[in-house]
DNA sequence: GAACGGTTTTCAGCCCGCTGTCAGAGCCGT
DNA sequence: ACGGCTCTGACAGCGGGCTGAAAACCGTTC
């Protein structure tokens, strides 16, 4: 389990990774706003814990960008006791939880843990192949930051492509998962679906990662092309 | 300071309510799941101590249920000691805390009044999406700074299209949350319903923040619109 | 009980764009 | 050059969703 912390203050800084590693966490520790964006990012971590009060970007910037790029990682908030108007701007910004200073750390472990049990489930992760994005919950695509707009039946020929990701699949694994398994028209309609899906995700982009392979079927290039 | 148990051991019962009574507190003791939840929703208490083996409506059903209904008083369950998997699920269905059998009084105590102090103020009392603002307890609704009249069905079914704000919700889904799970009439209700709200949150404010995804449902911009 | 305003539900017609089909051209391996 | 796949552009039908109105329902008031 990895950790950040963002925290200016470096006693508490300190503390609070004391208190996690001794909970069996691996944790950073960004003394600044910009550096614990960076570093949420760039890095890959179960849960973030953030103060709200940070000289130059603070906690709520950092919450709602990471959410606006789409990073899910729970997020639990650390706000000032008397400031209740933080704790709604908390949640809304997009934290999962907050706690108010002071605060024990046993009770932060806890609330800490409550928040990764929910986390990863809370909302179905989304997707990848290289830039290209898929999000199940939203129904929504993304080819690098221009959202596609799909029809429903291209949603889904996208969406299990994207899961088969660098596998061959045939058209007639495709005709049946996606179309009714007793779909007894003609098999042409996935190269023409196919070929909807590239006019909308590689064309437009000089991608290729739609690939044909002759007599065999078709695959989804795993780097998105 | 009122407080609920909900216990069906008479002695431990009676325990609870000698401990809690000393410490200033006004008990209830319900002895059955059925008259727990049924407490718990008519009275108002300031926490309630839930014992998850019950017969009948056990300890977890009370608290998701209660949690559905939006109702969050602090809820302290007390769990079998060997149970991991009960603590885990605690928290999970909606307590706040959960204390293992055999307890001290004292430790009750002392949770309890830690859970007191995070209290009620916990919660979010709004949710929002972007300037979407909704109230579940006052029951009311803002776009911005105007605040819209909506009616009952129009209300549920705003709530809960902002409590999944940024998913896709399939027609029936709407139907099984807003409507009874067993409704069975016309699903074109669903889309009159959204035009109302159209008609009051978005067309007014040149939003449009209530989408179709055709053939899968509707999506409330995470932004509001 | 009758009248009334507001809410909820049903209904029928319309429109648009998604879907699936097809025929012809293109491509590839043999 | 040939035969089988695949690609492509066009097209017709269908059905999902939208809309306005009317009917059923429900709680209130007289």
């Amino acid at each position: 389990m990895r950790a950040l912390v963002v925290e200016d203050e470096k006693r508490l800084a300190a503390g609070l990774r004391n208190g996690l590693e001794a909970e069996g966490f691996a944790v950073d520790v960004a003394l600044t706003g910009t550096d614990g964006l960076w570093l949420a990012r760039e890095e890959s971590y179960d849960a973030i814990v953030l103060d709200v009060m940070l000289p130059g970007v603070d906690g709520f910037d950092i919450c709602s960008t990471l959410r606006n790029e789409r990073v899910w990682t729970p997020i639990l908030m650390l706000t000032a006791r008397d400031a209740d108007a933080d704790q709604v701007r908390a949640l809304d910004t997009g934290a999962d939880d907050y706690l108010t200073k002071p605060f024990s750390y046993a009770v932060l472990i806890a609330r800490l843990r409550a928040l990764l049990r929910r986390g990863a489930a809370e909302r179905p992760a989304v997707i990848c192949a290289g830039d290209l994005r898929l999000d199940p919950a939203a129904r929504r695509i993304w080819r690098g930051e221009v959202e596609v707009g799909l029809t429903a039946r291209e949603f889904s020929l996208l969406e299990f492509l994207i899961r088969h990701r660098g596998e061959a699949v045939s058209k007639r694994t495709i005709l049946d998962h996606v179309w009714d398994y007793d779909f007894e028209g003609d098999p042409n309609i996935v190269e023409v679906y196919v070929r909807r899906l590239r006019n909308k995700l590689d064309r437009p982009f000089g991608k290729g990662s739609l690939q044909t392979l002759r007599g065999s079927g078709y695959r989804l290039a795993d780097d998105g092309g």
